[in-house]
DNA sequence: GCGACGCTTCGGTCACCACCGAAGCGCCGG
DNA sequence: CCGGCGCTTCGGTGGTGACCGAAGCGTCGC
């Protein structure tokens, strides 16, 4: 009874145009339409067709604003779905070839969300952080230590929801877990508000402010991830990327 | 770069045969070639193409026995993403029409191993009862308490590898979580091996034994789930369906 | 208002793939 | 050794779906 129903939804991520939809979307902010088709190389007419599937599938939300058509993934746990499916891939190679290429993915792996976490290089670290301060426990999984439970509601609750409060999600390319999941996203957020994390440009990359190192330093001690790569706190386009050029996950 | 191989990926389960193959293979055991083909409807020329591609693929390991050709989900990563898929999935319906069909499926209903753990009523009521124990802590996420891991341990430890210990797994049945996971295998395991649990005729079936039911009430207390249903222990045949005319995860 | 723009709808084309029947191959039992 | 059986390979067929260009519709900027 359940295989035609599975088949349906495996359908939806079995294109290729509406796989690259949605691991662009995997950085949790909106895209247009538009975006989407040119960021897939398709014409716009297509572009709609395959979002009307994913939208009506549930897998897509979308918002309309103006003669824009904003789209955005549904939830936390089609984000998750995807990071799983990806994880089954066989890994991957081909690196850079431009210099402008080599640099923003130089950024990426450094730091970036992923979806509404922390990834690359300051994902693990602020992951082996917490582990470090006895705040979350990798024992059997990821979870929250009591300590780390009461840490996370003192910096703004997340909201109680049937969503995981701590889980693995793979980087890939540090090829390890950080964390990810409502503790994941707490912690992202915070650090946005505080501008202790400022996102480079419009792409997904962030990078640790000046205060941020401060008060990363203050919770955790040093650590080489959270102090600035250069001196030039505040020139953010120099690595303007494009959204759509990468696809680093 | 990597939405070319996400797309190939999900294709696999994008058809609805081989949808019907990866759900059948759920239950953990090695199916024949020609088992699948009856199952799902096809010819055997049909079955072996999608065998071909979803053994190459990796998600099926493949064992070649004189003249037939067993078939078997490679791995338990491999039966978690089929799960959180159809968890996606939006809830089902239909009742079982004949008399048949619904003794076999209360049979489901009451106990069954989904892969390789515990399922059904049975399954959610040694997770209640683990909790209530002390050994699983569900506060965030499936964990063990430290007295759960070494009860584990005292069990026959499962191999350590990358699997997470503990996970929850969602009970199409029950509309509830049961555990699943390496404890929750190692559990399926311990109660099949010690004669508590028997497999009803050659479906996914499982019942309590009479010393099953002891030896769960002498460990957990007592509960409705091990009391065996009637005085019948020891008829297998009467509901010796047919692997394959069902489809219940 | 009047273009420009973003998105949508509509036909039509083309490639891909699931499926089958028939023939072939290897293993098993007698 | 021979027939039966399970699986496989091979063409051929049909249906589905991804894609585009062109035309249409609503919104925004001037």
């Amino acid at each position: 009874m359940t295989a035609p129903a599975l088949a349906r939804f495996a359908g939806l991520l079995a294109d290729e145009t509406r796989a690259r939809f949605c691991l662009a979307l995997l950085d949790g902010r909106a895209w247009t339409a538009g975006e989407l088709a040119g960021h897939a190389g398709v014409a716009p007419a297509t572009a709609t067709e395959h979002l009307h599937k994913l939208v009506a599938a549930g897998l897509l939300a979308e918002q309309r604003q103006g003669r824009h058509r904003y789209v955005r993934l549904a939830d936390p746990r089609v984000a998750q779905l995807i990071e799983d499916l990806a994880a089954h891939l066989p890994p991957r190679s081909a690196p850079p070839r431009s210099l402008r290429a080599a640099t923003a993915s130089a950024a990426l792996a450094r730091g970036r969300t992923c979806y509404d976490h922390l990834a690359g290089r300051l994902g693990v670290a602020v992951t082996d952080a917490l582990e470090g301060s006895g705040l979350l426990s990798r024992s059997a999984g990821f979870s929250l230590t009591p300590a780390g439970v009461a840490w996370l509601s003192e910096l703004g609750a997340p909201p109680p929801s049937r969503r995981p409060l701590a889980r693995g999600c793979l980087d890939w390319t540090e090829r390890r877990e950080h964390l990810a999941g409502a503790a994941g996203a707490a912690i992202c957020r915070h650090l946005l508000g505080n501008g202790w994390l400022v996102r480079i440009g419009t792409g997904r990359a962030v990078r640790v402010t000046r205060s941020g190192a401060a008060a990363l330093t203050d919770l955790f001690g040093p650590a080489a991830a959270w102090s600035a790569r250069d001196g030039f706190s505040n020139t953010s386009s120099a690595m303007d990327a494009p959204p759509g050029v990468e696809s680093v996950k």
